[in-house]
DNA sequence: GAATCTACTTAAGATATATTAAGAAATGAT
DNA sequence: ATCATTTCTTAATATATCTTAAGTAGATTC
């Protein structure tokens, strides 16, 4: 666990060991059983949650009472409602586990320490942000833009075991489409 | 000029005249009239352009020859196409002023040399950029859920002076909907 | 000032996607 | 293994949005 939090880090910045195990201080384990929630609509998100292994999606219930997924989060992902974090507002969405999922918490007090004490952390953040926000607008090029039937093959290209480890209707949701016409492109398809 | 971009910066982190004067001396001022690129497809993103006044748009031709307008950046808005200026690859989309602008431009070696005699601007970037993601993350709630009239509407009333800035035809683009469309919209709103 | 261009509108027909409802298949519980 | 529940598919119909084409008005050019 430590390990994967090292590794990930090196990827942008120089940690010694000692620094390394400060951050790990001051994260907590959390391991959640397939449907339960890192967080719930209507709370604030407390801590940012970097998940070591598993599968969560984020998701709100819209008017008509359907849900909506919005993201999936995978290994080495920080899982956060950042808009909730950062300004302390009710999230909007909930974020729930698909599958075993295993995260490494650090609670924005924590981490408004540890950006003090180990600064270099703001580099590595600023970042792992930049990266965030290409990697949200690679996706708003193909989700805005694109048709249906080229979102969901852009996703079975880029992420070929989602349609393995989710079920289809999620995936309906999160392409933005009905269930019952991702039935018909795949049909098509063959 | 410095006094912009002063005040902008004391949103995030406190900086002494003398730092400000070293960014200052760090930028290079470039007036654009309308009509005028910022940044052209193909080429690398080589700055981060702060704007001070005016506004620009941010397009890609698609496969059909179409102007697909992405996004807009107006006052003390960082534009840079961030994939290719943190990537070094070829940027996707062009950004052209759409009335007299003024920027301010730091390359990327700049900025690198700034981070490093003025770390505080990691924070400050840190921060800046989870801004725009919990930006880029609330338009994203707007515009992938949301049918062509919501989404013209949440427009006007966010930034209404945009429908007297900007041609209709761009803002169709941006909504994502066809000019005729939208004028179908706008008649049945009265 | 006429001619040309550009942006905007209107309307008819076409297409993509949603809705509804029903049945089939898969999964989970007893 | 059986039953119940959840997920997936199929098909008919409805709706949102696009395409094409034509027309209008304002701006720009000669």
């Amino acid at each position: 666990m430590k390990e994967s939090l090292k590794n990930y880090f090196n990827k942008y910045i120089n940690l010694s060991d000692e620094e390394i195990e400060i951050i790990y201080q001051n994260t907590d384990v959390t391991k959640l059983n397939k449907k339960e929630f890192l967080l719930k609509e209507g709370k604030i998100c407390e801590s940012k949650y970097f998940l070591i292994e598993g599968l969560v999606r984020f998701f709100e219930i819209d008017n008509n009472g359907n849900e909506n997924i919005n993201q999936f989060g995978i290994e080495n992902w920080w899982i956060t409602d950042l808009d909730s974090f950062i300004n302390e507002t009710p999230s909007r969405q909930s974020v729930q586990a698909l599958e075993k999922t295993i995260v490494l918490q650090i609670s924005k007090s924590n981490l408004e320490k540890l950006y003090i004490s180990i600064p270099k952390l703001e580099r590595a953040f600023r970042i792992i942000t930049e990266n965030m926000l290409i990697a949200i607008q690679r996706k708003d090029e193909v989700y805005m833009k694109k048709t249906s039937k080229d979102r969901y093959y852009n996703l079975v290209e880029k992420i070929p075991d989602f349609t393995q480890r989710v079920p289809q209707y999620m995936i309906a949701s999160y392409l933005n489409i009905t269930p019952e016409y991702l039935s018909e492109i795949r049909k098509k398809s063959n």
